[in-house]
This record gives structure tokens, C-alpha cells and sequence, in this order.
DNA sequence: CAGGACATGTAAGATGTTACATGATTCC
DNA sequence: GGAATCATGTAACATCTTACATGTCCTG
């Protein structure tokens, strides 16, 4: 919130939509969590209270206190490194459907990623038509989630690959390599070991 | 953990090992959480206490009820999309800073990165000469952890390199490939220009 | 004058983290 | 007998989600 209040004073209605609307993929937050986080904040001095507007608005700017620890948190504060990916997690767990299940999610799991890395192209197109250049830092984020988008596409759909063939279910016509095209972000990893020996559980 | 324990029957210090080693990057947990979890699992049936050991050790054992649950949540609900990327949301509001800090930054990040695949084909080494040979879904997620931070090392470069030539900044030597180490997971690709975006996809 | 967008808040409950607290067994 | 590991739990606190609650302003 304080990074959002660096482009210039808003109110928790505004900062709401941000979220909606262009952050919600990255970080989102409720409703609830941001007004009472404007007052957290206000109290600790990073925001104040800049004006009223007409409904009960009340526009909050960040502070130079608030200036400071943005710049703190971004600089000196280290990164969360674990992250929880619920899809991922199920793959653990994968081996108590039976094959042609599991092959049925990697597959849904590749049209979800296609479905969101088209939604991201069209963004992007959107936004660098229109008036609202993008930033080179919103478009470095971009770019991070079109490469994501793919990379998530192409192992989901290596993936259902592998669970088929080394069952011999029947291949699926989309699961097919994209022909000739070059691959997109920076080329995948060439497939390791297509036809490693099955083998016990994980831990 | 009703997926942990379809491995076998296993204590809270069992379930608490396997989170830390394994999973710790996928699904983190905690000591208190796991063991309040088996007692909430067991009060609802999911679980059942199996035997009693030395120091006050009890194992669980999955029950049929918790099993169906099992298949239920990997078949019937939906994966949540939305992921919280700390590193991510940084990038948005990177332009409060320096544009030599925001390269430092992306560096930064690079490295993190690079060191997250080394680590996971250390991992790969080490599991497939032992005696612990993965299941096909255990590689399968070691791939996606092979893509994913081979993904973010290129992506993080990039970024480096761009904010760095629009910025004037001189060239770093360290965004290059890494010594001698044969780069991550099945070869990256050769940068692209440094101002043209690999992300497109194939529809 | 009705409906939708604007606008803010609180309360209850679920979930998650950190710290505290305790004790048994094994190995050297 | 001391240290490490095994082993389980509770309490306090922070965080996050869902639902409830309320009121204003603008547009058709």
C-alpha cells in the first residue's frame, strides 16, 4: 500500500480497486484488509490523512516517514523465499488417482496457464495501445508472468505427456509439441530422461 | 498430510520431517500446525491412531473416509490460482529506488535463483543414485522446480540488463553465464536482444 | 426515485507463526 | 551423565477471509 501511495494520494476505495485489478495476481487483498491497514498505518505515521472527499472519502498520502520504510523494505528487507503452490502440492499426491486422472488435471492445469498467459498478452496489448504506457517496471513484472504463464503451460503439458506414455493410455492429439513455432520464453529445458524408470513413493 | 500419509502410518515428528526436507518449498509447515492438524484429522475421522511408541510417540494411519477425501480434493476442487510472490510485487515499485539499487535488486534475485536449481539438481544427483529413486510424480515436480527457477534466473537477468541500458548503466560482467557450470536445467537459451521480449506463445 | 457505483467500517472465525513448556530415550 | 534427538503439546499473537452493516451520490 505505501508503493501504491507513492503514485500519488488515494483512498482505500482506490487502493481497493488496484488490487482488483492489476495486483490481485501478485498480492491480493480484501476489502477489509486494506481500510483497516490505511488506519494501521496512519497511526504509525507512514500515511495521513490528505483530504475528504464527497462520501465519507477520506484520501490518504504516504509520508516521508512512509517513503523511508518503502525504501527500507525494498533495499534492505530480504525476500520470502517459500511460497506455497497449491497445484504443485498436488502433484505430490497425484499417484493415488488413477492414471488417466492424473493426466486429466496436468491437462486442465496447461489450459489454465494458457488461459491466464493469454489473458496477460491481452493486457498487454491493451495497455500499450491505449495512453496508459506502462512503466518499465510494469512491464518487467509483465513479462515475469508471461514467462511464468508459459513455463507453467509447457511442463503441465510435458508432464501429462510422461504420466500417459508411461502408461500407455492412448496420446492426446493437444498434448502435442506447438509445431514449429520457436518455443516461447527462452526456450524450455530440452526434455531430461522422457523414459525414467517408474519407482517408489516419495517420502 | 492425508497425502503423506497414504505413504504409510507416520507421527506429527514424521509428518514435521518430510515438511521441512521436501516439502518446505512447496507447502511449508509448522511443528504446531502439523501436530494440531493430526488431532483435528483424527477428531473428524480423516485419520486414525495406529500405534503408540516409545516417547510418547503416536503414529496415524489414513482411514478409507480420509482417503476419499483425498481423491475428492485432488479430483473435485479447484486448485487456487492466486499466489502471493513477495520478489514480485517488489518489482511494481522498484522505481522508488535508484535504478542502480533496482539492478542490484533483479541481481540479486538472479542469484537466488540460480542458487534454488542448483540445490534442485543436487537434489535430482543425489535421489536418483541412492537407493530413493523418485516416483514419477516426485520428478515430475522436480521438474516444474527445475523450469521454475531456471525461469526466474533468465527472467531476472533480463530485467537486470534492461533496467541497466535504459539507465546507461555500465554493463555488469555478472549477467553473463555462469562459469563453467553447464547453465540449469536442459540449457538456457541464449538471451534474446536485450529489448525484445521472448514471451510470446504459440495459441 | 431506483439502482448502481462509491465509500467505509466492524465482527467472527479460520489459519498461521513464534515462543514457551515439558519430558523420554539414545548414544557417546 | 550430558547432549542430541525424539516427541508432543499449549498460548499468545498476527494475519486473512467472509459476512454483516451502513450510508452517500450520481445517472437515467
Amino acid at each position: 500500500m505505501l508503493g501504491l501511495l507513492t503514485a500519488g494520494p488515494a483512498s482505500g476505495y482506490d487502493l481497493l480497486k488496484v488490487f482488483e485489478i492489476s495486483l490481485n495476481h501478485v498480492w491480493p487483498a480484501t476489502q477489509s484488509q486494506v481500510y483497516a491497514e490505511l488506519n494501521r498505518l496512519a497511526g504509525a505515521g507512514l500515511v495521513k490523512a490528505a483530504a475528504e472527499g464527497p462520501r465519507g472519502r477520506k484520501e490518504y498520502a504516504i509520508t516521508e516517514t512512509g517513503i523511508a520504510e518503502l525504501r527500507h523494505w525494498l533495499t534492505e528487507v530480504e525476500p520470502q523465499r517459500t511460497h506455497r503452490f497449491e497445484a504443485l502440492l498436488r502433484v505430490f499426491f497425484l499417484s493415488e488417482l488413477e492414471p488417466e486422472q492424473a493426466r486429466t488435471y496436468l491437462e486442465r492445469q496447461a489450459t489454465a496457464a494458457e488461459e491466464d498467459h493469454a489473458g496477460l498478452l491481452e493486457l498487454r496489448e491493451s495497455v500499450s495501445q491505449g495512453d496508459d504506457p506502462l512503466s518499465l517496471y510494469g512491464n518487467i513484472a509483465l513479462e515475469w508472468g508471461l514467462r511464468f504463464t508459459a513455463m507453467q503451460r509447457e511442463w503441465a503439458d510435458w508432464a501429462a505427456e510422461r504420466v500417459a506414455s508411461l502408461n500407455g493410455l492412448p496420446a492426446h492429439p493437444t498434448a502435442a509439441a506447438p509445431p514449429g513455432g520457436s518455443p516461447p520464453s527462452g526456450a524450455p529445458p530440452a526434455d531430461p530422461q522422457a523414459d525414467a524408470p517408474p519407482a517408489g513413493r516419495p517420502a
